[in-house]
DNA sequence: GATCTTAGTCGTCTGCCTGACGATAAACAC
DNA sequence: GTGTTTATCGTCAGGCAGACGACTAAGATC
């Protein structure tokens, strides 16, 4: 395998972002409308190009931080600062993924709360939150009425990626308060694992295994009614990143 | 977001390989000398170029079988044809980590039984089997005497991300079979874990809990003797990949 | 203010699974 | 035959999850 400079093909590396949250009790993604052909005018996942002298990372707290106005949370601080989580996802780099040149996109998986609207180049028309069931949907229409075609480029298959890694993810990890604001109820994380796998789960076993599980949630003293009903206790994301033993998933 | 063809930075692709096996009760990744600088005479793992026109995958399981023989298992295709599972790792774009150029390496794992022997373009004292623990190890001495420099560019981050996932994922998938021959003893399968996690297991829980996992391992009728002491059942992969629940990996 | 509704929280019981470990079986070495 | 090695079956106790009853504490409604 003699190395020749000259020899290797060029490639185009971008990053693409599936950005997560849970809004009125569903999963949704960042979509974004794209402006230039091809696929003008269709949804996309949003993306750009890796600078020459970034990292992969950084690519994509940069996109994110320009499509969303969130910053990741750097993994290496603890402290909980409403950053949103980031990971990379995998890598897509089907010769004929992209009609103008051989792309290479590096996808990576975003979960944030629900506070932030969505806001792209400051063009709130070109961006949305669209329930994922939606965009993975090939046939049908949206909630507007408006005729819900495929997203762009592979994007299907890199969202369906990114939902099923967020799927498995909170089983095993404490992942699921990533969706939360900084202070947050059971209740709250209950309905974030119902809408991420879209199950009914039993508030009193989900009570017990959540406060039972040593780090994952710390009482901050204070209560909330902003669901209604008997005032709940506020919890902050513990110090635990894995469950062991992992959050059953109900059999389908 | 404006697209222009010519503002993006070219980027050399390739794809690394963790290719792991397991020999005489230890974990073993392939590691191949390098001939050129930069890291000329060190170990590195096996990788190259992405072609213009091959897929992330085609690339990678082409270089797998370059160097080992090895041709990599389809997953749409069940029937196990003693070839070796390959997936997607991760990816790995650091700008500084190859001072050459601006190189994405794309990491694949790939796990395969024990009986090839390494072949790096038909020179074998260019490639070896070598414990990971071993590869890990940032200083001391390998078993041969020969200083144990750490391996080329980042492949030591690579290969332990590597290892991690492949520890991981037999817990919760029938994956650790790709270590073993078309036919195999529960006890055969068991060292495989023990070998993987470096620990000790209970043989009698051990068979319970894979015997009485339906779909994860067929009966071939046959039996055989080659551990020593008595014949012990062959069996076959089943068909099921995800062990729910999962095999427990035992506590530090 | 009595009642209803909505959540939240604490308990109980049963069944399944795992870890620890005793016991037996069937080959080979001497 | 005796000992060694590996495989396989059984037993028992503890832990955890699912099903579900009961109680609590707020706002909404009449």
């Amino acid at each position: 395998m003699p190395y020749d400079p000259s020899a290797f093909p060029p490639f185009a590396v971008t990053v693409d972002l599936v950005v997560l949250t849970v809004r009125r009790h569903a999963l949704c993604a960042l979509a974004v409308r794209r402006g230039e052909s091809p696929f003008k005018g269709r949804w996309a996942l949003p993306g750009g190009f890796v600078r020459a002298d970034e990292d992969l990372a950084q690519a994509a707290a940069r996109e994110l931080a320009e499509e969303t106005g969130l910053h990741a949370h750097d993994p290496a601080v603890p402290a909980r600062d409403n950053g949103a989580h980031l990971e990379q996802l995998a890598t897509y780099g089907d010769p004929e993924r992209d009609p103008r040149m051989r792309v290479v996109s590096v996808a990576h998986l975003a979960l944030a709360p629900d506070l932030p609207a969505p806001r792209a180049g400051g063009d709130a028309s070109n961006a949305r939150w669209a329930p994922v069931e939606e965009l993975l949907r090939q046939e049908g229409y949206g909630r507007d009425g408006e005729a819900a075609a495929p997203l762009a480029f592979d994007h299907t298959r890199i969202l369906s990626d990114g939902v099923e890694r967020a799927r498995s993810k909170i089983e095993y990890s404490s992942l699921a308060t990533a969706f939360c604001p900084t202070e947050f109820t059971v209740g709250e994380l209950r309905r974030v694992y119902e809408a991420v796998w879209a199950v009914a789960l039993d508030p009193r076993n989900f009570h017990r295994k959540v406060t039972g599980t040593p780090g994952f949630l710390v009482p901050t003293g204070g209560t909330t009614t902003r669901q209604g009903g008997r005032p709940a206790q506020l919890f902050r994301a513990g110090g635990a990143t894995l469950l062991n033993p992992p959050m059953l998933r109900p059999e389908v």
